[in-house]
DNA sequence: GTCTATAGAAAGATAGAC
DNA sequence: GTCTATCTTTCTATAGAC
């Protein structure tokens, strides 16, 4: 059997691919548990790669956790059509995301992230320079960081809620009311350009 | 020299002494690292006693961390003189604390420990019986459990950015503002009696 | 390009001496 | 009531065979 050329086929003997795999797999991981509980062995087993390809792909845990954040909270990709619609957009995102959902969340990785010394800095200053600041530029007029890390407060505490703490208060009935209120409280920080 | 029976005398053999020792260790470690990054090795240097007495007083690595995180969420112990200043009241003790204290911070402890397999479930649940659900009783009528909600959901946003991020958005002259806008947003989800 | 084998470090827990 | 010594497991990382 030959490698195929197609994007979707499997080359079982080729190093990009290999490489991507191992990526989506630790994407994953790390969107479900903090980076000491998740093993490069599992991340490994997930993407159906021997273990010892990790490290020599990557150089380290450390190095493949950079890779797999990089990009990651990038506001650009989270922002609505109009300005408008910022808040119930962002809720959108945080609350219609199962819990047992197998996808890459950088939001997630980030909450499992502020524990471990070896990559809390990191992720910190890569969700201030990917989604804090820009959105601060974006907002523009009077105290615009400052409204940009209310904004930023709002979503992870929703995050926490919902899948940190995965509390049964906002699923159901009552996200559709969660999501309005909070929506509004994300709204009143981004039309202050009239004061 | 005989042993005192001062509160504040520092016997050197004493059991209840040296567990209370260790449990207060405990829960200044748990505060600043999740829990596998806190070895029992370290907890037991910082109180001053042997690395082997952990185990022999409380069993287990995961029972300290049930006993360290016991009552740490009592909304009781959280509230105001009067409920129309629960809002600049919560956000004041987010906000007011140092990131170099070396005090016990259950909030603190929640946001380390939704990455941990052994202790995620503990917390959430010690979260929603402490303070979630006792708040719900506390502000009553509609949707009193889901306002709750999202008043934990302001105060872990708050947390997470000044606490887990260590966000420098949320300090200096901007604190004041902060404070005051987030203050109102959970100010709004008490007063809703009137519905 | 991939896998086997293992080095080396660190952690939780425990038995038994003092 | 406390400490020394150690068992056992688990993890990252790497050298070298295939």
């Amino acid at each position: 059997m030959k490698d195929t050329p197609k994007d979707d086929a499997l080359p079982s003997r080729n190093a990009a691919h290999t490489r991507e795999r191992i990526l989506s797999a630790a994407r994953v991981r790390f969107s479900r548990q903090s980076y000491e509980n998740v093993g490069t062995r599992d991340i490994a087993a997930d993407a159906g790669v021997d273990a010892a390809l990790v490290n020599r792909y990557f150089g380290s845990k450390e190095k493949l956790f950079a890779q797999a954040i990089e990009g990651g909270f990038h506001i650009e990709e989270h922002l609505p059509d109009n300005m408008s619609n910022l808040g119930i957009h962002l809720v959108a995102q945080v609350l219609d995301n199962a819990d047992d959902s197998e996808s890459f969340d950088a939001l997630r990785v980030l909450l499992r992230a502020t524990g471990s010394p070896a990559v809390a800095a990191m992720v910190s200053e890569r969700f201030h320079a990917e989604f804090v600041r820009p959105l601060a530029k974006l907002l523009g007029g009077r105290d615009s960081e400052l409204r940009a890390a209310l904004i930023a407060s709002y979503v992870l505490g929703l995050a926490t809620m919902r899948h940190g703490l995965e509390s049964p208060s906002l699923v159901g009935p009552a996200r559709r009311k969660a999501a309005t209120i909070v929506a509004e409280a994300i709204q009143s920080c981004v039309g202050k350009k009239g004061e």
